[in-house]
DNA sequence: TCAATAGTGTCTCTTAGACAATATCGC
DNA sequence: GCGATATTGTCTAAGAGACACTATTGA
Protein backbone atom coordinates (compact mmCIF):
# COMPACT_ATOMS: atom_id res chain seq x y z
CA UNK A 1 0.00 0.00 0.00
CA UNK A 2 1.46 3.40 -1.06
CA UNK A 3 2.02 5.72 1.74
CA UNK A 4 -0.29 8.29 -0.19
CA UNK A 5 -3.13 6.19 0.38
CA UNK A 6 -2.31 6.01 3.73
CA UNK A 7 -2.14 9.29 3.90
CA UNK A 8 -5.71 9.62 2.66
CA UNK A 9 -7.00 6.95 5.25
CA UNK A 10 -5.82 8.47 7.95
CA UNK A 11 -7.26 11.82 7.00
CA UNK A 12 -10.33 10.53 6.58
CA UNK A 13 -10.33 9.13 10.23
CA UNK A 14 -9.11 12.49 11.68
CA UNK A 15 -12.78 14.18 9.99
CA UNK A 16 -14.92 11.18 10.98
CA UNK A 17 -14.75 12.17 14.41
CA UNK A 18 -17.41 14.14 13.45
CA UNK A 19 -19.59 11.21 12.85
CA UNK A 20 -18.50 9.61 15.54
CA UNK A 21 -19.00 9.53 19.55
CA UNK A 22 -15.93 10.54 21.20
CA UNK A 23 -15.19 9.06 24.75
CA UNK A 24 -16.95 5.73 23.91
CA UNK A 25 -16.17 2.61 22.32
CA UNK A 26 -17.67 -0.65 22.18
CA UNK A 27 -15.01 -3.93 22.07
CA UNK A 28 -16.41 -7.71 21.00
CA UNK A 29 -15.15 -10.49 22.64
CA UNK A 30 -15.96 -13.45 19.86
CA UNK A 31 -15.43 -16.02 21.52
CA UNK A 32 -16.01 -19.93 19.68
CA UNK A 33 -15.25 -23.53 20.81
CA UNK A 34 -12.71 -25.99 19.06
CA UNK A 35 -10.74 -28.99 20.60
CA UNK A 36 -12.30 -28.50 23.78
CA UNK A 37 -10.90 -25.02 24.49
CA UNK A 38 -12.29 -21.77 24.44
CA UNK A 39 -11.53 -19.98 21.65
CA UNK A 40 -11.15 -15.64 21.39
CA UNK A 41 -10.82 -14.28 18.18
CA UNK A 42 -7.93 -11.14 18.54
CA UNK A 43 -6.57 -8.79 16.29
CA UNK A 44 -2.99 -6.81 15.72
CA UNK A 45 -3.44 -3.45 15.05
CA UNK A 46 -1.49 -1.93 12.19
CA UNK A 47 0.21 0.26 14.57
CA UNK A 48 1.14 -2.22 17.12
CA UNK A 49 3.16 -4.81 18.06
CA UNK A 50 0.53 -6.23 20.24
CA UNK A 51 -2.70 -7.81 20.10
CA UNK A 52 -6.04 -6.70 20.92
CA UNK A 53 -9.84 -7.52 21.07
CA UNK A 54 -11.94 -6.18 17.97
CA UNK A 55 -13.34 -3.04 18.56
CA UNK A 56 -14.61 0.29 17.21
CA UNK A 57 -16.00 3.59 17.80
CA UNK A 58 -19.91 4.39 17.40
CA UNK A 59 -21.51 5.93 14.81
CA UNK A 60 -23.71 8.82 16.22
CA UNK A 61 -26.48 7.26 13.85
CA UNK A 62 -26.09 3.96 15.61
CA UNK A 63 -26.71 2.19 18.91
CA UNK A 64 -23.59 0.68 20.69
CA UNK A 65 -25.33 -2.73 20.06
CA UNK A 66 -25.27 -2.08 16.42
CA UNK A 67 -21.65 -0.83 16.01
CA UNK A 68 -20.94 -4.44 17.85
CA UNK A 69 -22.76 -5.78 15.17
CA UNK A 70 -20.89 -4.14 12.85
CA UNK A 71 -17.17 -5.08 14.48
CA UNK A 72 -18.67 -8.62 14.63
CA UNK A 73 -19.35 -8.67 10.89
CA UNK A 74 -16.37 -7.68 9.77
CA UNK A 75 -14.02 -9.81 11.60
CA UNK A 76 -16.01 -12.90 11.29
CA UNK A 77 -18.56 -12.00 8.47
CA UNK A 78 -21.11 -13.59 10.20
CA UNK A 79 -24.75 -11.35 10.69
CA UNK A 80 -27.55 -11.37 13.02
CA UNK A 81 -25.51 -13.39 15.67
CA UNK A 82 -26.78 -12.63 19.15
CA UNK A 83 -24.35 -10.08 21.34
CA UNK A 84 -24.81 -9.77 24.90
CA UNK A 85 -23.98 -7.03 26.70
CA UNK A 86 -21.59 -7.47 30.17
CA UNK A 87 -20.25 -5.05 31.45
CA UNK A 88 -18.56 -1.32 30.90
CA UNK A 89 -14.93 -0.48 31.41
CA UNK A 90 -13.77 3.06 32.56
CA UNK A 91 -10.55 3.01 34.68
CA UNK A 92 -9.07 6.36 34.79
CA UNK A 93 -6.07 5.76 32.41
CA UNK A 94 -7.43 2.67 30.69
CA UNK A 95 -6.16 3.80 26.71
CA UNK A 96 -3.49 5.45 27.64
CA UNK A 97 -0.62 4.64 25.39
CA UNK A 98 -2.92 4.61 22.46
CA UNK A 99 -2.17 8.14 21.59
CA UNK A 100 1.68 7.29 21.44
CA UNK A 101 1.17 4.62 19.62
CA UNK A 102 -0.66 6.01 16.68
CA UNK A 103 0.95 8.88 16.56
CA UNK A 104 4.44 7.03 16.05
CA UNK A 105 2.56 5.40 13.35
CA UNK A 106 1.42 8.10 11.91
CA UNK A 107 5.04 9.91 11.58
CA UNK A 108 6.24 6.74 9.64
CA UNK A 109 4.03 7.62 6.77
CA UNK A 110 4.94 11.07 6.87
CA UNK A 111 1.79 12.40 9.07
CA UNK A 112 1.63 14.51 11.88
CA UNK A 113 -1.76 14.04 13.69
CA UNK A 114 -3.26 17.36 14.91
CA UNK A 115 -2.99 18.31 18.03
CA UNK A 116 -6.58 17.91 19.98
CA UNK A 117 -7.23 14.67 17.48
CA UNK A 118 -9.96 12.96 19.10
CA UNK A 119 -9.02 9.57 19.24
CA UNK A 120 -6.39 10.56 20.92
CA UNK A 121 -8.49 11.12 24.13
CA UNK A 122 -9.67 8.65 26.97
CA UNK A 123 -12.43 6.00 26.17
CA UNK A 124 -15.04 4.36 27.84
CA UNK A 125 -15.88 1.25 26.39
CA UNK A 126 -19.05 -1.16 26.35
CA UNK A 127 -18.50 -4.60 26.06
CA UNK A 128 -20.33 -6.81 24.24
CA UNK A 129 -19.89 -10.47 24.05
CA UNK A 130 -21.03 -12.97 20.77
CA UNK A 131 -20.84 -16.58 20.53
CA UNK A 132 -20.04 -18.49 16.96
CA UNK A 133 -19.05 -21.67 16.16
CA UNK A 134 -15.37 -21.80 15.37
CA UNK A 135 -14.92 -23.43 11.94
CA UNK A 136 -18.01 -21.23 10.80
CA UNK A 137 -15.66 -18.09 10.85
CA UNK A 138 -12.70 -17.16 8.67
CA UNK A 139 -11.16 -14.84 10.55
CA UNK A 140 -10.97 -11.21 8.59
CA UNK A 141 -8.26 -8.44 9.20
CA UNK A 142 -8.56 -5.11 7.18
CA UNK A 143 -6.11 -1.89 6.76
CA UNK A 144 -6.37 -1.35 10.32
CA UNK A 145 -6.56 -5.02 11.83
CA UNK A 146 -3.85 -6.10 9.55
CA UNK A 147 -3.96 -9.90 11.41
CA UNK A 148 -6.90 -11.46 13.05
CA UNK A 149 -6.61 -14.99 14.54
CA UNK A 150 -8.16 -17.24 17.34
CA UNK A 151 -5.95 -17.51 20.67
CA UNK A 152 -7.01 -20.02 23.77
CA UNK A 153 -9.01 -17.65 25.94
CA UNK A 154 -7.65 -19.26 28.80
CA UNK A 155 -4.04 -19.01 28.05
CA UNK A 156 -4.38 -15.50 26.58
CA UNK A 157 -1.08 -13.57 24.83
CA UNK A 158 0.41 -10.03 25.54
CA UNK A 159 -2.21 -7.46 24.95
CA UNK A 160 -2.87 -4.05 24.86
CA UNK A 161 -4.80 -1.69 27.17
CA UNK A 162 -7.13 -3.80 30.19
CA UNK A 163 -8.11 -5.70 27.27
CA UNK A 164 -6.87 -9.42 29.04
CA UNK A 165 -9.40 -8.07 31.79
CA UNK A 166 -12.29 -7.27 29.59
CA UNK A 167 -11.86 -11.20 28.00
CA UNK A 168 -11.69 -12.40 31.07
CA UNK A 169 -15.34 -10.68 32.23
CA UNK A 170 -16.66 -12.13 29.39
CA UNK A 171 -15.94 -15.61 29.91
CA UNK A 172 -16.96 -14.83 33.61
CA UNK A 173 -20.52 -13.77 32.16
CA UNK A 174 -20.75 -16.27 29.93
CA UNK A 175 -20.49 -18.86 33.04
CA UNK A 176 -23.04 -17.07 34.71
CA UNK A 177 -25.58 -17.13 31.70
CA UNK A 178 -24.99 -20.70 31.19
CA UNK A 179 -25.14 -21.92 34.32
CA UNK A 180 -29.15 -20.31 34.43
CA UNK A 181 -29.45 -20.47 30.96
CA UNK A 182 -28.73 -23.09 27.67
CA UNK A 183 -27.02 -20.91 25.76
CA UNK A 184 -24.57 -22.53 23.85
CA UNK A 185 -26.88 -23.13 20.70
CA UNK A 186 -24.14 -20.49 18.47
CA UNK A 187 -20.92 -22.54 20.00
CA UNK A 188 -21.84 -26.14 18.59
CA UNK A 189 -22.42 -27.07 14.80
CA UNK A 190 -25.75 -28.05 13.66
CA UNK A 191 -25.13 -31.37 14.64
CA UNK A 192 -23.13 -32.22 17.16
CA UNK A 193 -22.37 -35.40 19.62
CA UNK A 194 -23.65 -35.61 23.39
CA UNK A 195 -19.56 -35.84 24.28
CA UNK A 196 -18.68 -32.74 22.19
CA UNK A 197 -22.10 -30.72 24.10
CA UNK A 198 -21.05 -32.51 27.53
CA UNK A 199 -17.25 -31.11 27.11
CA UNK A 200 -18.51 -28.20 25.74
CA UNK A 201 -20.48 -27.41 28.79
CA UNK A 202 -17.33 -28.57 31.39
CA UNK A 203 -15.14 -26.72 29.49
CA UNK A 204 -17.03 -23.28 30.08
CA UNK A 205 -17.95 -24.08 33.38
CA UNK A 206 -14.58 -25.48 34.39
CA UNK A 207 -15.69 -28.65 35.94
CA UNK A 208 -16.82 -31.60 35.73
CA UNK A 209 -20.61 -32.69 35.15
CA UNK A 210 -21.94 -36.20 35.42
CA UNK A 211 -21.87 -37.60 31.99
CA UNK A 212 -25.50 -39.91 32.86
CA UNK A 213 -27.30 -36.81 34.70
CA UNK A 214 -26.12 -34.12 32.08
CA UNK A 215 -27.60 -36.25 29.35
CA UNK A 216 -30.61 -36.76 30.97
CA UNK A 217 -31.33 -33.13 31.34
CA UNK A 218 -31.08 -31.91 27.99
CA UNK A 219 -32.88 -34.43 26.69
CA UNK A 220 -35.76 -34.19 29.23
CA UNK A 221 -36.11 -30.81 28.79
CA UNK A 222 -36.28 -31.76 25.04
CA UNK A 223 -33.69 -29.21 24.11
CA UNK A 224 -31.83 -31.56 21.87
CA UNK A 225 -32.95 -34.43 20.05
CA UNK A 226 -31.06 -38.01 18.55
CA UNK A 227 -31.01 -38.22 14.76
CA UNK A 228 -30.95 -41.69 13.52
CA UNK A 229 -27.09 -40.99 12.14
CA UNK A 230 -23.84 -41.72 13.75
CA UNK A 231 -20.42 -40.12 13.22
CA UNK A 232 -17.35 -41.83 12.65
CA UNK A 233 -14.65 -41.72 15.01
CA UNK A 234 -12.26 -44.38 13.68
CA UNK A 235 -11.32 -46.95 16.09
CA UNK A 236 -14.09 -46.29 19.06
CA UNK A 237 -17.97 -46.99 19.17
CA UNK A 238 -19.53 -44.51 16.57
CA UNK A 239 -21.77 -41.82 18.96
CA UNK A 240 -24.42 -40.62 17.68
CA UNK A 241 -25.81 -37.13 16.35
CA UNK A 242 -27.71 -34.61 17.98
CA UNK A 243 -29.76 -31.45 16.98
CA UNK A 244 -31.43 -28.46 18.95
CA UNK A 245 -34.78 -27.95 18.92
CA UNK A 246 -34.72 -24.68 17.99
CA UNK A 247 -38.58 -24.28 19.07
CA UNK A 248 -37.32 -25.46 22.53
CA UNK A 249 -34.31 -23.64 22.63
CA UNK A 250 -35.66 -20.00 21.81
CA UNK A 251 -38.90 -20.69 24.51
CA UNK A 252 -36.10 -21.65 26.70
CA UNK A 253 -34.30 -18.18 26.22
CA UNK A 254 -37.60 -16.33 26.33
CA UNK A 255 -38.88 -17.58 29.11
CA UNK A 256 -36.40 -17.07 31.02
CA UNK A 257 -35.45 -13.62 30.26
CA UNK A 258 -32.29 -14.25 29.41
CA UNK A 259 -33.02 -11.07 27.09
CA UNK A 260 -33.11 -8.73 30.27
CA UNK A 261 -29.79 -9.00 31.44
CA UNK A 262 -26.48 -9.14 29.73
CA UNK A 263 -29.03 -10.81 26.85
CA UNK A 264 -29.47 -10.46 23.66
CA UNK A 265 -30.17 -6.31 22.08
CA UNK A 266 -31.44 -5.48 18.66
CA UNK B 1 -30.11 33.16 44.02
CA UNK B 2 -28.44 35.88 41.88
CA UNK B 3 -28.56 36.11 38.40
CA UNK B 4 -24.69 36.38 39.03
CA UNK B 5 -24.23 33.98 40.95
CA UNK B 6 -26.03 31.69 38.44
CA UNK B 7 -23.53 33.04 35.53
CA UNK B 8 -20.39 32.00 37.69
CA UNK B 9 -22.06 28.58 37.50
CA UNK B 10 -22.74 28.15 34.10
CA UNK B 11 -19.18 29.37 33.55
CA UNK B 12 -18.42 26.74 35.76
CA UNK B 13 -20.16 23.99 33.83
CA UNK B 14 -18.70 25.14 30.55
CA UNK B 15 -15.34 24.74 31.70
CA UNK B 16 -16.19 21.77 33.20
CA UNK B 17 -16.17 20.08 30.04
CA UNK B 18 -12.77 19.22 30.08
CA UNK B 19 -12.33 17.25 33.16
CA UNK B 20 -15.25 15.03 32.12
CA UNK B 21 -15.82 12.88 29.59
CA UNK B 22 -17.90 13.62 26.32
CA UNK B 23 -20.84 12.10 25.24
CA UNK B 24 -21.20 9.38 28.27
CA UNK B 25 -23.28 9.78 31.16
CA UNK B 26 -24.84 8.13 33.73
CA UNK B 27 -28.45 7.81 34.90
CA UNK B 28 -29.15 6.18 38.03
CA UNK B 29 -32.71 4.49 39.18
CA UNK B 30 -33.01 4.40 42.74
CA UNK B 31 -35.98 2.13 43.66
CA UNK B 32 -37.37 1.98 46.86
CA UNK B 33 -40.45 0.23 48.95
CA UNK B 34 -42.96 1.71 50.46
CA UNK B 35 -46.74 1.36 50.69
CA UNK B 36 -46.91 -2.11 49.04
CA UNK B 37 -46.07 -0.35 45.63
CA UNK B 38 -42.18 -0.06 44.44
CA UNK B 39 -41.26 3.60 44.39
CA UNK B 40 -38.39 5.47 42.11
CA UNK B 41 -36.55 8.85 42.94
CA UNK B 42 -36.97 11.59 40.25
CA UNK B 43 -36.37 14.81 40.00
CA UNK B 44 -37.06 17.92 38.19
CA UNK B 45 -34.19 20.51 36.45
CA UNK B 46 -33.78 23.74 37.30
CA UNK B 47 -34.55 24.52 33.17
CA UNK B 48 -37.55 22.34 32.49
CA UNK B 49 -40.81 21.15 33.74
CA UNK B 50 -40.48 17.48 33.31
CA UNK B 51 -39.56 15.14 35.57
CA UNK B 52 -36.23 13.42 35.16
CA UNK B 53 -33.54 10.17 36.31
CA UNK B 54 -30.67 11.41 38.62
CA UNK B 55 -28.12 11.44 36.46
CA UNK B 56 -24.73 12.98 35.60
CA UNK B 57 -21.64 13.10 33.56
CA UNK B 58 -18.58 11.27 34.43
CA UNK B 59 -14.90 12.74 35.24
CA UNK B 60 -12.52 11.50 33.78
CA UNK B 61 -10.56 10.52 36.87
CA UNK B 62 -13.43 8.27 37.64
CA UNK B 63 -15.38 5.37 36.96
CA UNK B 64 -18.60 5.11 35.34
CA UNK B 65 -19.79 3.54 38.49
CA UNK B 66 -17.94 5.71 40.79
CA UNK B 67 -20.07 8.64 39.23
CA UNK B 68 -23.05 6.68 39.75
CA UNK B 69 -22.35 6.34 43.90
CA UNK B 70 -21.80 10.07 43.46
CA UNK B 71 -25.29 10.72 41.67
CA UNK B 72 -26.76 8.28 44.26
CA UNK B 73 -25.03 9.92 47.34
CA UNK B 74 -26.18 13.32 46.25
CA UNK B 75 -29.79 12.72 45.60
CA UNK B 76 -30.25 10.26 49.27
CA UNK B 77 -26.95 10.85 51.03
CA UNK B 78 -26.09 7.24 51.28
CA UNK B 79 -23.18 5.99 50.76
CA UNK B 80 -21.69 2.51 50.03
CA UNK B 81 -25.37 1.01 48.55
CA UNK B 82 -24.39 -1.44 46.15
CA UNK B 83 -25.26 -0.25 42.68
CA UNK B 84 -25.94 -2.75 39.80
CA UNK B 85 -25.61 -1.84 36.08
CA UNK B 86 -28.08 -3.33 33.86
CA UNK B 87 -28.25 -1.16 30.31
CA UNK B 88 -26.63 1.06 28.15
CA UNK B 89 -29.39 3.28 26.69
CA UNK B 90 -27.95 5.02 22.98
CA UNK B 91 -30.66 4.85 20.42
CA UNK B 92 -29.93 7.98 18.09
CA UNK B 93 -31.54 10.98 19.12
CA UNK B 94 -31.89 9.97 22.60
CA UNK B 95 -30.91 13.68 23.68
CA UNK B 96 -32.50 15.80 21.11
CA UNK B 97 -33.96 18.61 23.08
CA UNK B 98 -31.39 18.90 25.55
CA UNK B 99 -29.71 21.81 23.67
CA UNK B 100 -33.05 23.58 23.30
CA UNK B 101 -33.79 23.29 26.72
CA UNK B 102 -30.72 24.18 28.17
CA UNK B 103 -29.93 27.27 26.18
CA UNK B 104 -33.64 28.85 26.81
CA UNK B 105 -32.49 28.36 30.29
CA UNK B 106 -29.51 30.13 30.12
CA UNK B 107 -30.30 32.82 28.15
CA UNK B 108 -33.72 33.60 30.92
CA UNK B 109 -30.47 34.90 32.67
CA UNK B 110 -28.54 36.41 30.61
CA UNK B 111 -26.17 33.55 29.17
CA UNK B 112 -24.98 33.02 26.00
CA UNK B 113 -24.32 29.04 25.61
CA UNK B 114 -21.04 28.73 23.36
CA UNK B 115 -21.90 27.10 20.00
CA UNK B 116 -20.66 23.69 20.63
CA UNK B 117 -21.55 23.96 24.34
CA UNK B 118 -20.41 19.68 24.97
CA UNK B 119 -23.17 19.21 27.29
CA UNK B 120 -25.77 19.85 24.33
CA UNK B 121 -23.89 16.81 22.58
CA UNK B 122 -25.73 13.47 21.79
CA UNK B 123 -24.78 11.22 24.82
CA UNK B 124 -24.81 7.23 25.42
CA UNK B 125 -25.92 6.77 28.79
CA UNK B 126 -25.14 3.96 31.44
CA UNK B 127 -27.87 3.06 33.29
CA UNK B 128 -27.47 2.03 37.10
CA UNK B 129 -29.95 0.87 39.59
CA UNK B 130 -29.91 1.22 43.02
CA UNK B 131 -32.24 -0.32 46.16
CA UNK B 132 -32.84 1.46 49.20
CA UNK B 133 -35.15 1.22 52.04
CA UNK B 134 -37.60 4.06 51.79
CA UNK B 135 -37.84 5.42 54.50
CA UNK B 136 -33.81 5.84 55.10
CA UNK B 137 -33.99 8.48 52.18
CA UNK B 138 -34.59 12.16 52.64
CA UNK B 139 -34.98 12.95 48.93
CA UNK B 140 -32.20 15.47 47.91
CA UNK B 141 -32.38 18.44 45.52
CA UNK B 142 -29.65 21.00 44.68
CA UNK B 143 -29.33 24.08 42.12
CA UNK B 144 -29.84 22.10 38.87
CA UNK B 145 -32.45 19.44 40.49
CA UNK B 146 -34.39 21.78 42.53
CA UNK B 147 -37.09 19.75 43.28
CA UNK B 148 -36.63 15.50 44.11
CA UNK B 149 -39.32 13.45 45.22
CA UNK B 150 -40.29 9.55 45.30
CA UNK B 151 -42.74 8.48 42.39
CA UNK B 152 -44.83 5.40 41.79
CA UNK B 153 -42.38 3.23 39.66
CA UNK B 154 -45.41 1.22 37.70
CA UNK B 155 -47.23 4.37 37.30
CA UNK B 156 -44.75 7.46 36.03
CA UNK B 157 -45.17 11.08 35.58
CA UNK B 158 -44.37 12.21 32.27
CA UNK B 159 -40.38 11.95 31.64
CA UNK B 160 -37.79 14.03 29.82
CA UNK B 161 -35.69 11.89 27.08
CA UNK B 162 -36.04 8.18 27.09
CA UNK B 163 -36.23 7.89 31.11
CA UNK B 164 -39.32 6.28 31.36
CA UNK B 165 -37.99 3.07 29.27
CA UNK B 166 -34.86 3.35 31.87
CA UNK B 167 -36.76 2.99 34.48
CA UNK B 168 -38.72 -0.06 33.43
CA UNK B 169 -35.49 -1.54 31.85
CA UNK B 170 -34.37 -1.27 35.44
CA UNK B 171 -37.33 -2.80 36.62
CA UNK B 172 -37.19 -5.69 34.73
CA UNK B 173 -33.54 -6.29 35.70
CA UNK B 174 -34.82 -6.23 39.36
CA UNK B 175 -37.24 -8.98 38.51
CA UNK B 176 -34.64 -11.01 36.72
CA UNK B 177 -32.23 -10.49 39.42
CA UNK B 178 -34.32 -11.28 42.18
CA UNK B 179 -36.07 -13.98 40.56
CA UNK B 180 -32.71 -16.36 40.77
CA UNK B 181 -31.31 -14.21 43.50
CA UNK B 182 -32.62 -12.90 46.84
CA UNK B 183 -31.57 -9.91 46.65
CA UNK B 184 -33.58 -7.08 48.32
CA UNK B 185 -31.85 -6.70 51.26
CA UNK B 186 -31.20 -2.94 50.79
CA UNK B 187 -34.87 -2.55 50.45
CA UNK B 188 -36.82 -3.31 53.78
CA UNK B 189 -35.98 -2.06 57.49
CA UNK B 190 -33.70 -4.08 59.58
CA UNK B 191 -36.64 -5.58 61.14
CA UNK B 192 -39.44 -6.42 59.49
CA UNK B 193 -42.37 -8.64 59.02
CA UNK B 194 -43.05 -12.16 57.23
CA UNK B 195 -46.55 -10.42 55.25
CA UNK B 196 -43.88 -7.46 54.73
CA UNK B 197 -41.27 -9.23 52.93
CA UNK B 198 -43.61 -11.49 51.19
CA UNK B 199 -45.83 -8.96 49.49
CA UNK B 200 -42.31 -6.82 48.45
CA UNK B 201 -41.89 -10.00 46.16
CA UNK B 202 -45.09 -10.44 45.09
CA UNK B 203 -44.82 -6.49 44.26
CA UNK B 204 -41.58 -6.90 42.69
CA UNK B 205 -42.56 -10.29 40.57
CA UNK B 206 -46.63 -8.90 39.81
CA UNK B 207 -47.48 -11.96 40.87
CA UNK B 208 -48.95 -13.94 43.66
CA UNK B 209 -46.49 -16.30 45.61
CA UNK B 210 -48.23 -18.55 48.34
CA UNK B 211 -47.73 -17.97 51.69
CA UNK B 212 -46.53 -20.61 53.22
CA UNK B 213 -44.19 -21.86 50.57
CA UNK B 214 -42.64 -18.57 49.98
CA UNK B 215 -42.16 -18.53 54.07
CA UNK B 216 -40.89 -21.81 54.23
CA UNK B 217 -38.15 -21.02 51.46
CA UNK B 218 -36.66 -18.21 53.18
CA UNK B 219 -36.30 -19.52 56.55
CA UNK B 220 -35.17 -22.80 55.17
CA UNK B 221 -32.16 -21.26 53.77
CA UNK B 222 -31.39 -19.55 56.69
CA UNK B 223 -32.13 -16.47 54.83
CA UNK B 224 -33.96 -14.21 57.37
CA UNK B 225 -34.31 -15.36 61.14
CA UNK B 226 -37.10 -14.56 63.64
CA UNK B 227 -36.85 -12.41 66.50
CA UNK B 228 -38.68 -12.71 69.96
CA UNK B 229 -40.45 -9.73 69.16
CA UNK B 230 -43.82 -8.71 67.68
CA UNK B 231 -44.58 -5.62 65.83
CA UNK B 232 -48.63 -4.35 67.06
CA UNK B 233 -50.44 -3.87 63.77
CA UNK B 234 -53.45 -2.45 65.98
CA UNK B 235 -56.86 -4.65 65.25
CA UNK B 236 -55.47 -8.00 64.77
CA UNK B 237 -52.53 -10.46 65.34
CA UNK B 238 -49.50 -8.77 65.92
CA UNK B 239 -46.94 -10.31 63.26
CA UNK B 240 -43.45 -11.58 64.52
CA UNK B 241 -40.43 -9.43 62.92
CA UNK B 242 -37.81 -10.90 61.69
CA UNK B 243 -33.92 -9.92 60.16
CA UNK B 244 -31.80 -11.03 57.16
CA UNK B 245 -29.03 -13.38 58.62
CA UNK B 246 -26.43 -11.29 56.75
CA UNK B 247 -23.65 -13.35 56.25
CA UNK B 248 -25.85 -15.94 54.23
CA UNK B 249 -27.15 -13.41 52.79
CA UNK B 250 -23.56 -12.84 51.79
CA UNK B 251 -22.31 -15.80 51.08
CA UNK B 252 -25.72 -16.22 48.99
CA UNK B 253 -24.82 -12.99 46.78
CA UNK B 254 -21.37 -14.27 46.38
CA UNK B 255 -21.78 -18.05 45.43
CA UNK B 256 -24.34 -17.37 43.17
CA UNK B 257 -22.26 -14.35 41.24
CA UNK B 258 -24.71 -11.58 41.41
CA UNK B 259 -21.54 -9.65 40.71
CA UNK B 260 -20.86 -10.79 37.55
CA UNK B 261 -23.93 -9.78 35.48
CA UNK B 262 -26.01 -6.91 36.60
CA UNK B 263 -24.13 -7.15 39.33
CA UNK B 264 -21.88 -5.17 41.75
CA UNK B 265 -19.28 -2.62 40.60
CA UNK B 266 -16.75 -1.53 42.89
C1' DT C 1 -9.22 -59.48 22.88
C1' DC C 2 -7.85 -55.11 23.94
C1' DA C 3 -7.99 -50.17 24.27
C1' DA C 4 -10.74 -46.47 23.89
C1' DT C 5 -14.88 -44.22 23.86
C1' DA C 6 -20.25 -44.12 23.96
C1' DG C 7 -24.37 -45.00 26.19
C1' DT C 8 -27.47 -45.82 29.72
C1' DG C 9 -30.81 -46.90 34.75
C1' DT C 10 -31.71 -46.61 39.67
C1' DC C 11 -31.93 -44.81 43.98
C1' DT C 12 -32.12 -41.09 47.25
C1' DC C 13 -32.73 -36.63 48.71
C1' DT C 14 -34.10 -32.08 48.15
C1' DT C 15 -37.05 -28.74 46.45
C1' DA C 16 -41.17 -26.75 44.30
C1' DG C 17 -45.73 -26.33 44.35
C1' DA C 18 -50.54 -27.25 45.45
C1' DC C 19 -53.57 -26.91 49.08
C1' DA C 20 -56.79 -24.71 53.98
C1' DA C 21 -57.37 -24.79 58.68
C1' DT C 22 -56.19 -22.58 63.04
C1' DA C 23 -54.38 -18.69 66.05
C1' DT C 24 -54.34 -14.04 67.53
C1' DC C 25 -55.74 -9.37 68.12
C1' DG C 26 -58.77 -5.40 69.29
C1' DC C 27 -63.23 -4.11 69.24
C1' DG D 1 -68.33 -13.23 68.72
C1' DC D 2 -66.64 -10.79 64.66
C1' DG D 3 -63.57 -9.01 61.28
C1' DA D 4 -59.10 -8.89 59.95
C1' DT D 5 -54.66 -10.56 59.70
C1' DA D 6 -50.79 -14.05 60.88
C1' DT D 7 -49.15 -18.53 61.08
C1' DT D 8 -48.34 -23.12 59.99
C1' DG D 9 -48.07 -28.74 57.88
C1' DT D 10 -48.66 -32.38 54.46
C1' DC D 11 -48.65 -34.48 50.30
C1' DT D 12 -47.02 -35.12 45.68
C1' DA D 13 -44.20 -34.53 41.79
C1' DA D 14 -40.11 -33.18 39.67
C1' DG D 15 -35.40 -32.46 39.54
C1' DA D 16 -30.60 -32.85 41.28
C1' DG D 17 -27.04 -35.59 42.25
C1' DA D 18 -24.52 -39.84 43.42
C1' DC D 19 -23.20 -43.96 41.46
C1' DA D 20 -20.80 -48.22 37.48
C1' DC D 21 -21.68 -51.32 34.27
C1' DT D 22 -22.46 -52.63 29.32
C1' DA D 23 -21.95 -51.69 24.19
C1' DT D 24 -19.45 -50.67 20.20
C1' DT D 25 -15.61 -49.94 17.26
C1' DG D 26 -11.23 -50.87 14.76
C1' DA D 27 -6.78 -52.40 15.40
Amino acid sequence: MSTDKEKDILEMLIKSGEEHYHNVSVDVVILGYHDRTMKVLLQKPKFADAWMLPGGYIKRTNTTAEAAAIVLEERTRLKNLPLYYFNVFSKPGRSRGAADKITEDMRKVGFEPPKDFWMFDDFITIGYFALTEFSRVEPSGDYFAEECQWFSAYNLPEMMYDHKEIVNSAIMSLRYLISFHPIGYELLPDKFTLPEIHSLYETILGKKLDERNFAKKLTNIGLIKRLNERRNIGAHRAPYLYVYDKEVYDKYVQDNNVAILGGFQE
